[in-house]
DNA sequence: CTTTAAAGTTACCAAATAGTAGCGTTATTG
DNA sequence: CAATAACGCTACTATTTGGTAACTTTAAAG
């Protein structure tokens, strides 16, 4: 028997149980956000009782933190991922999209902008804390690259832009327009991508 | 004994309890959140027993429902108090920085972005409802006088510009720049409105 | 096949909290 | 000053829900 082999079967399943919490969490929360998912919810949902998701996660909090941690990972692999020929401001936009593309396909806006209380409990968890602030502090050396470049408003402080950055990825007009607008993915998609980088004032005519 | 005066006293004082419920409750919603804040909060807050809320408000949903009503009806205020010689783009400036400062101050966010819950009794509410559509409809007029005036982007739908206007109030980033960017209400404001305008994207050098 | 250890489940507990019943108190009226 | 009606408060209930104890089943190992 192989080494991996090894932590098998029972292993496997449990692993595969644990991204299986970690999806269904992922969705419910996208749906209705922490405070009015209950854990028999998450549990109903991947068709577990509620005491085997705490043989995984010790709290309805560390679940919550571990799918902000592998959605945080997700965004740092795709940004890693991308291909070097990418302009800094080229980068950002692709990340923007794809965060977009994420939420519409019924993922969760990153960014705990949902409730002071998440926010809270976020911020006090290191493994979520480390993430982020490399996230950040990649994000904040492609910002003032594309400044360099003449791409982004060299007027604004790195800071505004990638707070108003994240912002955008989690803006509920998204929400909005999918609900009002009746406008398919991608077209929310472009239009927010234009909002965030051209604002909502006329734009030069070249 | 004049007409006023008959309801006076203990009709007086009640009226003023109940803006003062409503003023906690806002102030309450701002910091904690429609799922955090408990009836005896905002009874504490007010210096006043809970049962007596009950006078007032039937429901700790209807209590939020008024709250955000009067929001609304302020914002209706401040946009017919502005003066006739405002052009469109002026007033949508005018009503941002405004609603920006209530929020800087201490006030709500309008736009229910906080819960889905929040956004799903507040859009079952006639009172609400009502107010939000006049506003919606009336800046709804702005923005199309606006683009004709060349100062929105044409290209962009009306309702993509409002959605993303009305997000901008409640955007997440205001608190992230006050509590780790260390900016003044004054800069936020101003950083805000650039960014709400003219995006993040270099801007023509005239 | 038997043993054993882990995983899953049912049934429960404890805390928090929205909402209420009924009593004490205060202010208005004659 | 006396009567009364409304107002506010203390103390309670019911429900929801995060979390757990102990029993049962399943699977790996000899």
């Amino acid at each position: 028997m192989s080494f991996l082999t090894k932590l098998s079967f029972k292993d496997q399943t449990f692993k595969l149980r644990e991204t299986a919490i970690l999806d269904a969490t992922t969705k419910l929360l996208a749906e209705k956000g922490f405070d009015l998912i209950t854990m028999d919810d998450v549990a109903d949902a991947v068709g577990l009782s509620k005491p085997s998701l705490y043989k995984h996660f010790k709290s309805k909090e560390e679940l919550v933190i571990e799918a902000m941690v592998r959605l945080v990972d997700e965004a740092l692999a795709y940004l890693e991922k991308l291909p070097d020929t990418l302009g800094p401001l080229e980068r950002l936009q692709s990340l923007l999209e794809w965060a977009l593309r994420v939420r519409l396909g019924g993922g969760l806006p990153f960014l705990p902008s949902t409730s002071a209380h998440v926010r809270a409990f976020l911020t006090q968890s290191p493994r979520y804390i480390l993430r982020a602030l490399k996230l950040h502090r990649l994000l904040d050396a492609v910002v003032t690259e594309a400044k360099r470049n003449g791409e982004l408003a060299s007027e604004l402080p790195n800071d505004v832009i990638l707070y108003s950055y994240y912002a955008r990825t989690c803006d509920p007009a998204v929400e909005y327009l999918r609900l009002y607008g009746k406008y398919d993915d991608e077209t929310i998609v472009a239009h927010m991508h234009s909002v965030c980088f051209a604002g909502l004032g006329a734009r030069p005519n070249r």
